[in-house]
DNA sequence: TGTACATCAGTGAACGCGCGTTCACTGATGTAC
DNA sequence: TGTACATCAGTGAACGCGCGTTCACTGATGTAC
C-alpha cells in the first residue's frame, strides 16, 4: 500500500543505510537484496521502486556510507581541529579496527572497488580526498604545501592498508594485527618529529 | 577415467593456481567452481575429489598464492639485494598495480581477508611476515633493529594500502591513482633519508 | 470541506538462472599373483 | 612378463537452494473538482 512522501523518503535512507553496514560487514556479493530489504524493515520487492538494480544501490550505497563516515569524522573533530597524531591516533585503534559495519567505508572495501564500475570508484576518489584534505589540513603550516598533500596522501592510503591488514591478520594473530596499526602511527610520527627533510 | 598419479598432482596445482588467480581477479564470492575447473582444464566435479569443498580450496589457494608472489619477489630479487627503497619502487608501481590476478595477492584481498576463517587469515598473517621481513633485511644495519621491524611493518602495510587504494581510484581518477604510489614511496624515503630518528 | 479518483510505495508469489555439491558411471592406472 | 582385478581421478547429469528481478495486486496518499 502507497505510504506518504516522507516515509518513502525516509525507507530509502534506510535501504541505504543497511545496504552500506551490511556491504562492509560482508562484501557486496556476500548480501542479499532480500537482507537489505528485511534489515530497512521492508520486503524485497519495495527496494525495486527506489533503485533499478542492486549495482545501482550497490553505488549509492558507496556514496552514503563515505558521505556518512566523512560526517562522523567531522563530528568527532568538533571544535578541537585534531593535529595529525590525533588523527592517526583516533583511526590506527583497536576500536576503529573492530567496527566493521559502521566504521570506515574505505578500509571495509578497499579491494573490493577495484572491480566495481567507474560510479563506485568516483565515491572511492572523492571519499579518499576528503579524507587527505582533513589530513592535509591538520598539518603545521610551516610545511611546505607540497610536502603536507604528499604526507597527507601518503598517510590516507597507509591508514586503510594498516586497518585492511589489521582486520585480516586479527583472527590469527592478534599480536601483529596491533603490531601494524602501532607501526603505522609511529613511521608517521617519525616523520613528523624529523620535521621537513627532502624527500628522496 | 584414471589419470596417473603424476597427471593428478598436477591438476591438483592447476586448480590451486586458476582459484588463485580467479580469487584476485573477480574475488571469491565472484568466482564459481565451474570456472576454476574449467581454467584448469577439467569439469566441476573433479575439483570434489581434490578439495572436500569451494571453502578449503580458497584457503588453499590463498596459501598456494601467497607463496607463489614471495617466490617471484625473490626470484626478482635475485642476487641483487634491493635496497629498502629498491624493494618500495618495485612494488609501488603502476605495472604492479595493474597486475592484479598476477599481482600481490595481499593487496588483491586485503579488505576481504577479514570476512574469511582463521585458516586464510593464518595464510595472510604468514606472507606479511614474509614480506616485511624482506623490508627488514634491506634495511641498512646502522638502524636500531627495533626500529628497523617498525619500519618494515609500516612500509609492508602502506604498500598494501597504496596498492589497493591506487587500483580503487584508477577507474575514476588515473592522476590521484599514480599519486598515492608516489607519495607513499616519497613517505619512507623521507624517512630514510632523515635518519632514524625517534617516534612519537 | 467533502467526494471521487488517479497515483504509486510496498507486498509477496513467481520467474529463470547459476550456484555448490552429490553421485552413478567410466575407463585408464596401479597392483596382486 | 602376462593376466585379472581393484582403485580412483575425472565426467556430466541431477539435486536443492538462494539469488536478482518481475509483476499483478493492494490500499493509503495525494489531488482534482
Amino acid at each position: 500500500m502507497r505510504v506518504s512522501k516522507e516515509k518513502a523518503a525516509e525507507n530509502r535512507v534506510a535501504l541505504l543505510q543497511a545496504a552500506s553496514r551490511l556491504f562492509r560487514q560482508r562484501g557486496i556479493d556476500g548480501v542479499g537484496v532480500a537482507d537489505i530489504a528485511k534489515e530497512a524493515g521492508l520486503t524485497h520487492g519495495a527496494l525495486y521502486a527506489h533503485f533499478p538494480s542492486k549495482d545501482a544501490l550497490a553505488a549509492e550505497a558507496f556514496s552514503h556510507g563515505f558521505a556518512g563516515n566523512l560526517a562522523n569524522i567531522r563530528e568527532w573533530a568538533g571544535n578541537r581541529h585534531p593535529s595529525f597524531e590525533e588523527y592517526l591516533d583516533g583511526y590506527l585503534s583497536p576500536r576503529m579496527r573492530d567496527m566493521l559495519e559502521t566504521g570506515c567505508p574505505m578500509a571495509a572495501s578497499a579491494s573490493e572497488v577495484g572491480r566495481q564500475d567507474a560510479a563506485v570508484s568516483a565515491s572511492f576518489a572523492h571519499a579518499f580526498e576528503a579524507m587527505a584534505a582533513l589530513l592535509e589540513d591538520a598539518l603545521e603550516k610551516t610545511i611546505p604545501a607540497d610536502e603536507r598533500r604528499r604526507l597527507a596522501v601518503a598517510a590516507a592510503a597507509a591508514e586503510i592498508g594498516a586497518i585492511a591488514v589489521s582486520r585480516a591478520v586479527a583472527k590469527s594473530d592478534p599480536a601483529l594485527s596491533e603490531e601494524v596499526l602501532e607501526a603505522v602511527r609511529a613511521a608517521f610520527a617519525a616523520i613528523l618529529g624529523a620535521g621537513t627533510p627532502e624527500a628522496g
